[in-house]
DNA sequence: TGTACATCAGTGAACGCGCGTTCACTGATGTAC
DNA sequence: TGTACATCAGTGAACGCGCGTTCACTGATGTAC
């Protein structure tokens, strides 16, 4: 739809704009390097730029500011998952293909899944830029669970829940789901969630078993395998 | 146990000790607001001295470094959480109880919950210390969990994963907790957590529904209400 | 094809800031005779 | 009870660092006639 940025990064035509779109990538590449390594609260624009063999200014050719760069990479985040997500669901995927593709993208780059579904970075806010996208994502997963319909076990209970769910379905925007499936999607985000982020953060290093397995359980339960 | 410390902030006798003691109180106090304002990573030593109206040095009479106040933090955070946990079942509570005391804990002090089960922070490496009142931690919630006994519907899932854990329960110490316990216990961990982490990182704000639900709904299913 | 001009990537110096941490010191508080 | 000394809280200056960001500039690249 509308271009937010004010440049183009695809369908570069003229060799300065191909240029341009090329030194923007590889920033950026620097920039998941960094926050790979030391958080996301650390990337640092004057440690790229070195990293670059640039010049801390040069960067603002590129980035108007740090704050900037911050929410392309959380955009470019968002957009990587909406597309595992759609995929998925183009290859007729069901809600446990869902829970083993966000799983893999999880693993593939810890930091990008903490950078949107961890503590936010102090001092950044982000913009609704991203909330188009996250439609997306939860669309493909409220499709998923309105196809699994009422196999899980968890189905008969929480009417409360439900009923409060039906008056308060804004963020499923217009997607035709029933409250029950509603109730999935959100049980289905937290509970995978609730794995991935604990083991990402390190909290299961040291306890001996493997996340894995926890993870599968919980795909399970939430499918009826 | 043993005071790994070399500060002895309870039993204070003489004056000078009884206001050493006080002084780090207070500085733990104003890092705790700075936190709650910024974030962990945020935390700056030279900060609080200026809003406590000292000079920046004079924290490193009470804390060899930023580090030590952050241990200290984390210790005092994972000490706080056990004892609640400790009430709770010293007043007969049930499972159900034990994940209310936990919301109630993490919403009393959301920075507080993060600092321990969110994000590391950036450049900081927490010590074994606290895998001592973790395992506090994880002892009351066995417990619970044992006597909650197999009244839970997800009960029957996955031997598998029963299997792995009765092989693999170091983390569970030398506590008598049957495999189908152990389960259970890292089902309510992981699952309680995935809805407050959620929302203390503010990603259900503007969805519209209220966590509250989301999270005894959870609760309902993990102890059959 | 060649010249004149505009565009724009990148530089280096600079600003102001805050950080953690050290050091030699002052001055008040507590202790010993 | 009073004096001599040791302890210790807190200060101010300083070090070195890295940060984001601005500014005037050089030099290369592209464009127009």
């Amino acid at each position: 739809m509308a271009e937010t940025n004010a440049e183009n990064t695809g369908n570069a035509t003229t060799p300065r704009e191909r240029y341009r779109a090329q030194v923007r990538e590889e920033i950026k590449k620097h920039a998941w390097e960094q926050i790979a390594t030391a958080g996301a609260s650390a990337l640092s624009l004057n440690a790229i730029a070195k990293q670059m063999g640039l010049s801390g200014p040069a960067l603002y050719r590129y980035f108007a500011n740090r704050d900037q760069l911050i929410t392309e990479l959380v955009r470019d985040a968002y957009r990587s998952l909406a597309d595992a997500f759609l995929a998925s669901a183009r290859a007729d995927g069901d809600l446990a293909d869902l829970a083993h593709a966000l799983r893999r993208w999880a693993l593939d780059d810890p930091q990008r899944y903490l950078l949107v579904y961890g503590t936010p970075v102090p001092g950044y806010q982000a913009p609704e830029d991203t909330t188009g996208i996250a439609g997306e994502i939860m669309a493909v997963l409220l499709d998923a669970c309105t196809a699994a319909g009422a196999t899980t076990d968890d189905e008969r209970l929480d009417e409360r829940l439900d009923a409060h769910l039906a008056e308060h379905s804004a963020w499923a925007g217009d997607h035709p789901a029933p409250p029950s499936a509603l109730r999935h999607a959100l049980t289905v985000w937290t509970r995978l969630h609730g794995v991935l982020s604990l083991e990402l953060a390190g909290h299961f290093t040291g306890m001996g078993f493997d996340p894995a397995l926890l993870y599968a359980a919980e795909t399970a339960t939430l499918t009826g395998r």
